[in-house]
DNA sequence: AAATTTTAGTTAAACGTTTAACCATATTTA
DNA sequence: TAAATATGGTTAAACGTTTAACTAAAATTT
């Protein structure tokens, strides 16, 4: 039978309570009871019982993480990633991470997450956009929280962000290195703050470089920021403008949409047209030629969230902050040097 | 301050006994007191605590999940696929899955999952392959043990795995269905029982098909089995022998391997060549042409791995079961009739 | 009608910790 | 030297459940 407590202070002789502050270091203890109390748990392979700890301490031990099933679901490992990230200081901090994903359309009548219904996480990471509604429902319970790639209305939260701006100052200035004048910016719905930041990178790079900025081509009025999209886009691009020799797409994915357009028109990636994406979703690799991106360090994001988090939970209070993840250009063979005509 | 079974108690006006009867509805009690006692519970939020719960029941409501770092990391999303299966299920039962990966070379002097050692968790899926002697110190702990895509040496274990030969004969079938006659095998190391039973369905296929099997058209003399190897694979095919019109790749990465010599050499694909995979890493959208494969459905496997244990920590015991989860063959653009030159 | 069984509920112990309150003994301070 | 403080430990209550053992009343059997 599993020891416990118990078992060692009566085999050290002492009292449990002496064990107990031998473990967990809270009163002074001399050193001679402390070693052979020490001793006495390694040789019973003795470890607390969590179930008994919580009960009396009221932490749990474990930190919950919320994301919607579209993200959880996604098949580029997006928030599977920042999730690892997450997973990898919890475990180094003693935490457990408990998972869940709820509907992207979560309302006032559905039920929330288990794990916060009956407290038993100490803390929370919410990842990605999720429904308002939630949002303000998780908050009466007054758990610390924190966002990762996601500006909640509510904005009295620590997050945990990729520095967009940053990221399409990069790639834009890539593309300006190498002598590309007409640059093509595409995306989804420039309303969502990622794609908002990335166009504003691309402006700024643009600016700076004294490369006047055409309205003409930049494109973002669709919905939709998949590979379909991109490849749509792009369409509308080379039918229209013919000056255009690199194309930064919001994402990779509708970057390899422009890159199958290219393809199945015949142009050639990158001898003609340039093209640079955005994420870096690893499949890179897979792809010919692999695709020169800007990198977001996805486990990173995870991390810096869980360090942000366990930070509260031990100091008990911490003002609310905002880290911004620096992202990283990756050079591959989608990118080369503007040739003229 | 969250409410107690003892506020349910008092406020219903019975005993936390009857609470607690009501709630696991383990002794009839009158419809009027359990009508009431509901009532308060719902009307007060009330959740029973999970720790004092555990405490006294012994089991947690949890269940461990064991990987290695390298699966963790993996990029294409197949163990984290098979932990969103467990997920699913684990949510709807009740449970909550504990995550932890450990490294390729754990050894002796290497420290057990937290989860084990102070028993956090009631039984364990462990996926892909691990260290046995791991193996050994976990199976000490006497916890349900589930194994998924791996089988491990002691075989009493109830396993989840891939109906691999299955897989072999459907993707060999397919290509001499559109006349293909001089099928290239290529795989990784052939003493992984998933590659032999790959390797086995396609010799099925052919014998069924009285296609003479040649021994110099299958490949498989290599330590690796990823897109480089592929890629290396198919020069030695191409090289030495010019019959060959489809390659059958033990999975999906070699094949890209073997799509990107043939785009290279100018072979056009599947005009000049058909080629297919195995997994399908769901990365196929972002090809061009997309690939043909064999699905194996990671999620299912999760399912169907939670679904057994969950039922041996139910009834208590059951016998050591094996089950095979059948893959389906995705047919795209990679693959098409045989045309003689 | 008496004896037995069933139903519906209560009481109290137990699960394995933490920690406030207490108590010696040894050390320091005045 | 007496009083105050520091050190190293113990005792016992508390955390919020489950569940075995018990009881009283109602229903069933003989």
């Amino acid at each position: 039978m599993k020891p416990t407590i118990k078992d060692i202070a009566n085999k050290a002789g002492v009292s449990i309570a002496t064990v107990s502050y031998v473990i967990n270091k809270t009163k002074p203890i001399s050193k001679e009871t402390k070693n052979r109390v020490e001793r006495t748990i390694k040789s019973l392979n003795y470890y607390p019982s969590k179930s008994a700890r919580s009960l009396v301490t009221g932490n749990t031990g474990n930190i919950g993480f919320i994301l919607t099933d579209d993200h959880f679901l996604r098949t580029e490992p997006f928030y599977t990633r920042i999730f690892l990230g997450t997973e990898f200081v919890a475990r180094s901090e003693g935490y457990y991470i408990l998972l869940t994903s709820i509907s992207p359309d979560f309302n006032e009548k559905d039920i929330l997450p288990r794990f916060i219904l009956n407290k038993s996480v100490d803390g929370i990471i919410i990842a990605g956009k999720i429904p308002h509604n939630l949002i303000e429902r998780i908050s009466s319970y007054k758990l610390p929280t924190v966002f990762v790639d996601y500006i909640p209305p509510t904005n009295s939260y620590p997050l945990v962000l990729i520095d967009n701006i940053q990221g399409g100052l990069l790639a834009t200035n890539h593309l300006i290195n190498l002598g590309h004048k007409n640059i093509a910016f595409i995306s989804g719905d420039i309303d969502h703050p990622s794609f908002s930041d990335r166009l504003n990178g691309y402006r700024q790079a643009l600016e700076y470089a004294k490369i006047p900025i055409k309205n003409n081509l930049i494109f973002t009025n669709t919905n939709y920021h998949g590979r379909q999209a991109g490849f749509i886009l792009a369409k509308k691009i080379f039918t229209g403008n013919k000056e255009v020799t690199a194309v930064f797409a919001g994402n990779d994915a509708m970057a390899i949409g422009v890159m199958h357009y290219l393809n199945k028109k015949g142009y050639k990636v990158p001898e003609d047209v340039s093209v640079i994406g955005f994420d870096d979703i690893e499949a890179d690799l897979l792809l010919d030629p692999s695709l020169s991106t800007i990198r977001v360090p996805k486990i990173e994001l995870g991390v810096e969230a869980l360090k942000l988090l366990v930070n509260t939970l031990k100091n008990k209070k911490s003002l609310p902050k905002k880290i911004l993840v620096p992202v990283e250009l990756m050079i591959r063979e989608s990118t080369s040097f503007y040739k003229p005509k």
